[in-house]
DNA sequence: GCGAACGTTCAGAAATTTCTGAAGACAGAT
DNA sequence: ATCTGTCTTCAGAAATTTCTGAACGTTCGC
């Protein structure tokens, strides 16, 4: 059955996880309108009608996903509108992107070593270090190798 | 030199870079009091004087830090309030709650692809629970292999 | 050019989150 | 048993975030 109430339900439920994730909540409608469409593109006047949001605040979170690199203009043939797609690889982006405090964190704390004399804090903090060194360098192999996994069955079907 | 007003920056400054990586900014300036602290506990009160907040909110800041599993209660001899320090894990244990909602999203996606039909919305549904499937699957082995990697060396040294 | 349709920006309103201060609860000392 | 110091809870205040609506630009068709 699943009609386009259940699909509406169920994106608005998802945006709303990713909310409790930490992402902006007219955003995550956004991301998740775009997800949950069978349509090759979206306009940001249909992302308004189907949200039931201003212009104003769609102009906005179609900014943020832009720049987070999760959807991209699509080539609008003959239409004056603007027209928005999902990129190919956007969930493993959305994923590496979410590392990028990581860099900040990093930092703070090598600021913190140099900062502390020797004694109990600086060990903690060279611990921290060291960990959040070691993630920068794993996740971009991590994500490679999903992408070659995947690519490499190619499975792409739907279960029982 | 670094003076003790050094320190205290140091910790201000990690603590709002992790408010920038989704934390509570009491719970934030709480475990950045812990991670730069040579006593070996400290207390509700020790925290509210050095941050400079009321007793409260460190109440609930300390909760929360707690319920993260990165301080612990520490055996208080003699003395009247409640000690608490950092734990071993610490570090491992956030990286690795902050995938609790790779649970939440893992499951919201994974309804989606039941309650969408087939098409091109369907495919990229799939997509995304594959991701995160692996996600979830891969990253404890990714905390594991740190873990092993530094008792193994056991460098615990600081640099130049 | 001129007009109309869209998209963007921004000031202010609304809602949410976060902090405080005071009142209450609990544990140990006397 | 009572008192004292300490922690917790909670209602309201303050600050921050998020949304809206209106004014302004832009681009395309005529």
């Amino acid at each position: 059955m699943t009609g386009e109430t259940d699909r509406k339900q169920a994106a608005e439920h998802l945006a709303l996880t990713l909310v409790g994730a930490g992402m902006q909540r007219m955003a995550a409608r956004v991301l998740a309108a775009f997800l949950f469409t069978d349509a090759p593109s979206l306009t940001a006047g249909d992302l308004s009608e189907e949200l039931g949001a201003s212009a104003g605040s769609v102009s906005g979170a179609i900014k943020m996903v832009m720049q987070m690199g999760l959807i991209e203009r699509a080539p609008a043939p003959g239409s004056r509108r603007e027209h928005y797609r999902m990129r190919d690889r956007a969930w493993t982006t959305l994923y590496g992107r979410q590392h990028a405090p990581i860099d900040d964190i990093l930092s703070a704390v090598a600021h913190g070593v140099e900062t502390v004399g020797p004694g109990p804090a600086r060990e903690r903090l060279i611990y921290m270090r060291d960990f959040y060194e070691f993630l920068l360098s794993e996740v971009p192999t991590l994500i490679e190798r999903f992408e070659a996994q995947r690519s490499g069955q190619h499975r792409g079907e739907s279960r029982p």
